[in-house]
RNA sequence: GGCAAGGUAGCUCAGCUGGUUAGAGCGCAGCACUCAUAAUGCUGAGGUCGGGAGUUCAAGUCUCCCCCUUGCUACCA
């Protein structure tokens, strides 16, 4: 780390693919933000670097979640991906390619390294017991089913673990069992399923997760299930299941978890498919290429256990390294919908620049796996004072006397001891990147920052300009002034890219690594314009506003998804035509009587206006006959008459409701006559 | 419950393999400056380093116990 390659390097970045199911909140942006950054300093570096993402498209989450908002799963993912670049490219991150999982490329790459797997004996078949909705027809994860704690009783428990009392159990444990998604009981069902054999790889993971591929704190995590012996990882589910069809299997489908990180291949192969590069310079065995995923986490046995055998038994090359953070906090607590603590991407984009957030993030970025807190005072604060009072500050003090003087650089340097501090710092700053320790890199710079306007204090040139013949000085002193602010905001161009950019329109010069300290001489520089706003507290609060907004928003549509219409999803359009066939009709109840050995039948006379119909109603749990007769209601009239073992059934009257005691029949409003046509 | 990470000034964080009176930035108080986007500089007040016990000549730093926060616990993605 501390000796860089003399040759470029050939860098593939990733950052975890965000699942398509839901909006980006900003505890992923601070993982494309860590991401995004390393990137960029690395193609400063002059290395060749890549950074691909990708949605995360599969999974029995998102095949429900577009039922219930009334679309195919391809047109939900295909919106939810629009939003997600969207928000990428608010945040100014620098992604080469964004793909999908569902996509060709890894429906292609999953079925062959499966198929691999499956050739190398790494995979298992066996049938399991699981829990099966037997209305939806769909077998049931653990979180799908809840039911009351056999412990300490506590209702509308999830899956295999208490909320309240931290008991865990099997979801069968679980007292009145019931399916989160249709409410029914759930029944055991058998299904075959396939397996990864993970415990093939035990040995291998055991060096690879040791050998700095990791963080240390990681590998101590891991060797949590490796002591504790690995088992084999489930990697089918039965149909209905958006996602893959395994490949001789009808109706078995690939565990999301199967083909998302296959999607990091996936979305790099479709890049290079459309740039005529070859993909596999990266993934294959021999490769020279290094890859590094970033992670939060909570996916790290997916990724530094599952990933890498997966990888090595399909003869692909294994990540250099997985980049392990931690969770974002806001105000010290967990960003939670119920704490209001919750802030979208799109909340903080429609309010504040990217750019302070970058920053901020930045500031206390580690390498490490700690949460991180977005602290808003300490942001608003921090950035201002950083950004604005002290690195964009040092230009805006010395610009003018630059310019005033006829806009050229000094040829000397005035202060050489100063400018040796910013030379000596350049390589420990370049490390700090390096190694992902941004809020190192970021003291450092400051420490710098501080120095400098110290210095220029302490030279105070807006006296020497008062005095007659110490226009050198002032210039000599003004100029190191710009080339200081030169070299910090190069240092600062991967997290403060557009910044970078208006500071290398009011330079003159494009920002390089590299040069970064090795002072501009006698270079025309153009007038100063502001190149950052401070940030105002109003600004915090109405994107704090606008986030308790949608999550409003989002509360009530959780609450429609639990309603009428998210149990019995409106039906498909249809024509006027076809509803015209329909004929309703108001109707008179003339009698209405029990029906003798039926148990849930009434008699209904209706009367039409001059025609009378013999109706069974099956709302006897609901009326009784004497409520009914005299009223009106709506029936349709031209239904084909049925034959029922208590006689014959001339048409149905509308009712609402899911049965039972709850069941409510139309009735008409005052002055509507029988034999009418309703429209 | 088990395991993992963390708990250092009002806030956000540094403190390497244990070693003089525990550091920075912000905030706060006072002073100075007035070139700069009310920016900057200097000075100062603020901490029994989560609690307790132990090892050591010496502990924020090592060991043990306890408390608190967060994460994971394999069919949630």
């Amino acid at each position: 780390m501390s000796q860089l390659p003399t040759q470029p390097r050939n860098i593939l970045v990733t950052s975890a693919l965000p699942y398509a199911n839901g909006s980006l909140h900003l505890g992923h942006i601070l993982e494309y933000i860590q991401t995004d950054i390393w990137a960029r300093f690395q193609r400063a570096q002059g290395n060749q670097c890549l950074y691909m993402c990708a949605d995360d498209a599969h999974g029995t989450a998102i095949m429900l979640k577009a039922e219930q908002l009334g679309l195919t799963p391809e047109q939900h993912i295909a919106n939810m991906q629009a939003e997600h670049e969207k928000d990428f490219a608010g945040f100014l991150i620098g992604v080469d390619n964004y793909h999908s999982t569902h996509s060709e490329e890894n429906r292609e790459l999953s079925a062959m390294i499966y198929k691999r797997l499956r050739e190398n004996g790494h995979i298992a078949s066996r049938t399991i017991t699981q829990a099966f909705d037997p209305e939806k027809e769909l077998f049931l994860a653990d979180r799908y089913i809840k039911g009351t704690c056999p412990r300490c009783k506590t209702e509308d428990q999830y899956g295999d673990n208490c909320e309240a009392c931290g008991a865990t159990y099997s979801p069968t444990e679980l007292i009145n069992p019931v399916s989160a998604i249709s409410g029914a009981t759930p029944v055991e069902k058998e299904s075959e399923h396939f397996f990864f054999t993970l415990p093939a790889f035990t040995d291998f993971l055991k060096a690879w997760t040791r050998s700095g591929t990791l963080q240390d704190e990681v590998a101590n995590k891991l060797s949590e299930w490796l002591d504790e012996g690995l088992q084999e990882w489930d990697i089918s589910r039965d149909a209905p299941y958006f996602g893959f069809e395994i490949p001789d299997a009808p109706g078995k489908y690939f565990y999301v978890w199967l083909d998302a990180p296959i999607g990091y291949m996936a979305s790099l192969k479709n890049y290079c498919d459309g740039k005529g590069l070859d993909w596999q310079e990266y993934w294959k065995k021999d490769s020279t290429a290094e890859v590094y995923h970033f992670i939060g986490k909570d996916i790290v046995n997916f990724h530094a256990l599952f990933w890498p055998s997966m990888l090595d038994s399909a003869q692909f090359r294994t990540p250099t390294k997985v980049c392990v953070h931690g969770f974002l906090t806001v105000n010290g607590k967990k960003m939670s919908k119920s704490r209001g603590t919750f802030i979208n991407a799109r909340n903080y984009l429609d309010h504040l620049n990217p750019e302070y957030l970058r920053y901020y993030f930045a500031a206390k970025l580690t390498a490490g796996v700690d949460d991180l807190d977005l602290n808003l005072e300490d942001f608003i604060a921090k950035v201002n004072s950083d950004l604005v009072g002290k690195v964009v500050n040092i230009a805006s003090r010395t610009a003018k006397f630059v310019s005033k003087s006829g806009g050229a650089l000094a040829a000397e340097l005035a202060d050489e001891a100063l400018w040796n501090q910013f030379v000596e710092a350049g390589p420990r700053i370049t490390e700090h990147f390096e190694a992902r320790e941004y809020s190192r890199a970021t003291r450092e710079i400051m420490a710098l920052a501080d120095a400098a306007n110290a210095w220029i204090a302490d030279k105070a040139p807006w006296s020497l300009a008062k005095e007659a013949g110490k226009e050198d000085e002032v210039l000599a002193i003004c100029s190191q002034g710009v080339n200081m602010f030169r070299a910090l905001i190069t240092w600062l161009a991967p997290v403060l890219p557009e910044t970078a950019k208006k500071a290398e329109e009011f330079l003159g010069v494009e920002l390089d690594w590299a040069s970064a300290t090795t002072p501009l001489a006698g270079h025309t520089i153009n007038k100063f314009k502001p190149l950052m706003q401070r940030i105002e507290k109003t600004q915090v609060e109405a994107m704090q506003e606008a986030a308790k907004e949608s999550l409003a928003q989002l509360q009530a549509e959780a609450k429609a998804a639990s309603g009428p219409l998210a149990d019995d999803p409106i039906a498909e359009q249809i024509q006027f035509d076809d509803f015209a066939k329909v004929d309703l009709r108001i109707a008179l109840i003339a009698n209405a009587e029990h029906v003798e050995g039926a148990g849930k039948l009434l008699r209904l006379t209706l009367d039409l206006g001059g025609e009378t119909r013999n109706v069974f109603a099956g709302i006897k749990s609901a009326y009784s006959p004497e409520d009914l007769i005299g009223k009106h209601t709506v029936m349709v009239a031209n239904l084909a008459p049925r034959k029922m073992r208590f006689g014959v059934s001339e048409g149905m009257v509308l009712a609402a409701g899911p049965g039972g005691k709850d069941l409510w029949i139309l009735e008409p409003h005052s002055g509507a006559q029988p034999g009418m046509r309703v429209m």
